[in-house]
DNA sequence: TCTTATACATAAGAAAATTATGTATATATT
DNA sequence: AATATATACATAATTTTCTTATGTATAAGA
């Protein structure tokens, strides 16, 4: 994912922040998508994202559908209500994440 | 440590930092001086903090000294100057993180 | 033809945390 | 005096999340 260890639990985040966005994708898709927006910083591996989407669509936040294009399988994956909810929550926690983590390393700012 | 999985991984960094800015400190004492600096956000639990020293004391970035106060014992533990040069790593990757992170979630201010 | 890209998946192992214990002394409360 | 809370360390079992390695399969480019 990247060399610094900082990114371990920020995945789901990242997940439902971009299908927030994009109404439906892929995994691979999605894999494409961080390389382009964080300019190749963060490299989501596939070990990582199918177990992480696996897990999502069981806790019922992420609805799934297959699609074939070009003879090949895609699984497209969208928000639950429930899912769109938790997407809230999660990017609640990643601003108070970042308030906190700078009151911690730059505590004459904060 | 937090209901939120995002400081996973995070604290590495907040040991090294605050040893940065209070020379040295015991173990209870950084979890005190967390829990004030994020006004009860974050807990360092003591099963992640002592092995997380333990761990940064094998690898060379830390200095230990036993101590006894008030008849109890206390291990203030201080930056080498390797510690010293890591900190400075961690903090630019702790920067780099948010940075990522922000052009995620926050892509039409990025 | 061979490599790279697309597209899914899982399994073994490592890393870092949580949760649960354990020991011991000092101080505050009932 | 008894009990609870605070101070101060530690580790072990388990869980979570990730890395690394591997596997299958099709399409496109060199």
């Amino acid at each position: 994912m990247s060399n610094s260890k900082l990114y371990k639990g920020s995945l789901t985040t990242i997940i439902l922040k971009l299908l927030n966005e994009h109404d439906k994708m892929y995994g691979y898709e999605i894999t494409q998508k961080v390389k382009e927006l964080t300019k190749g910083e963060l490299k989501i591996t596939e070990g990582a994202l199918y177990p992480a989407l696996h897990k999502l669509e069981a806790e019922g936040l992420l609805d799934v559908e297959v699609a074939k294009v070009d003879n090949r399988l895609r699984k497209y994956y969208k928000l639950t209500e429930t899912g769109t909810k938790e997407t809230v929550n999660k990017l609640e926690e990643l601003a108070e994440y970042i308030k906190t983590m700078q009151a911690l390393v730059s505590p004459k700012l904060a």
